[in-house]
DNA sequence: ATGTAATTTCAGTAATTCCTGAAAATTCAA
DNA sequence: TTGAATTTTCAGGAATTACTGAAATTACAT
């Protein structure tokens, strides 16, 4: 039995494509297919019909399963009357997105804030450090920026921060009016949007 | 002479944390430390003077400033009455911030949404594929608007962008009395952000 | 053109990551 | 309890990725 066996064409392009692109997103093959498969499954699976799909062995799917879970990337379920555990991924694709931006701000951003912040309290000795540490402070100011700002759009309602993105740039005009008012200039590196972006409003 | 002869301890930390958490960024020690040392460098620097002060292979130094270079984070300059190259990160946080995440973005998104692009337009034979498809067409909308509103982001200018950010959630009080107006409930998922927020306006 | 400095390529090796099968541990029905 | 079903762990091998030194290439001053 192989994965062309069970799944129909179009399921198994969308596998084997987040198979090849899991080293780029820092997940491995087996991984990136495991949650694929699941994504378009329409009921939850166990642990052996992923093995056998897929053609992986059984520990692997195990250890997959287990790393997805640690990204709540996949949720475990029940099945009444059936002793194995069942697995799927959620349903919502705003929520994935959200707990997805999560876990790489919590391992790929996090540490990195931390040092910066630690290294920002010390005493600079040299002219060296004393650059380094205005860079470093630089990059801070930015990192803590963007992790406050989307602290504040991961708080809104999915429907609330779609429409927010709808909007496009139309917001900025009300901060160009400022500017105008306040005499700086607005200062855009291209120019405005057109018209047909205004129907949101 | 050892990395640690070169760099005094702020900046050695700063490299070494590159090196470490470039693997989660998929990107190797080796580059990781490469780009950080010239970050905080007040500087340009040629390959020898970073395969000395990292004690790395000159070649291994040449093939990390290759990828820095694909990935649009180095800079290469000439001093006058010196052949050699040097390199430099840019000075500008936001304009780095910028061009990573065109980069990720070339990477590691379009191929998934020009993937899913062609399978939207296959016709499904079977109930797997039809169910499939809807997936993986929500998965391509939310792509689509996230991608879309980035591209109107990143149009702005750096400090259109930052004031942007700096407003927070007050934006989404004009959507709330939108909806309010046309009858839907506001649904927030945390209570609304406090008053402190308001100074930017 | 020639020679030297600077950079890149690349084959081989080292290091790391991935995957498997076998064994151990856990869960649960009887 | 016992034992069968299920899941997890983990040592070792396979596959991949990273790094080096030597050789080739390129760039440029004379």
């Amino acid at each position: 039995m192989s994965l062309q066996d069970h799944l129909p064409p179009l399921n198994r392009e969308f596998v084997a494509h987040f198979g090849e692109m899991g080293s780029r997103w820092g997940i491995n093959r087996t991984v990136g297919q495991i949650y694929a498969l699941l994504f378009i499954s329409s009921k939850a699976l166990n642990a052996d019909e992923i093995a056998e799909t897929l053609e992986f062995s059984r520990s692997n799917v195990s250890m997959g399963l287990k790393e997805l879970q640690a990204w709540r990337l996949v949720r475990l379920r029940h099945q009444p009357g059936d002793r194995r555990e069942y697995f799927e991924a959620p349903a919502d694709v705003w929520e994935i997105f959200r707990v997805l931006a999560e876990e790489r701000r919590r391992r790929e951003v996090e540490p990195t804030l931390s040092m910066l912040r630690t290294a920002l309290l010390e005493q600079p000795t040299t002219d060296a450090e004393r650059h380094a540490q205005a860079r470093m402070r630089e990059m801070h100011d930015l990192i803590d920026r963007l992790m406050t700002w989307f602290d504040d759009v991961q708080k809104l309602a999915p429907e609330t921060a779609m429409q927010l993105m709808g909007m496009g740039t139309k917001v900025t005009r009300v901060l160009e009016l400022k500017d105008r008012l306040t005499g700086k200039s607005p200062k855009r590196t291209t120019p405005p949007p057109d018209a047909s972006q205004d129907a949101a409003a």
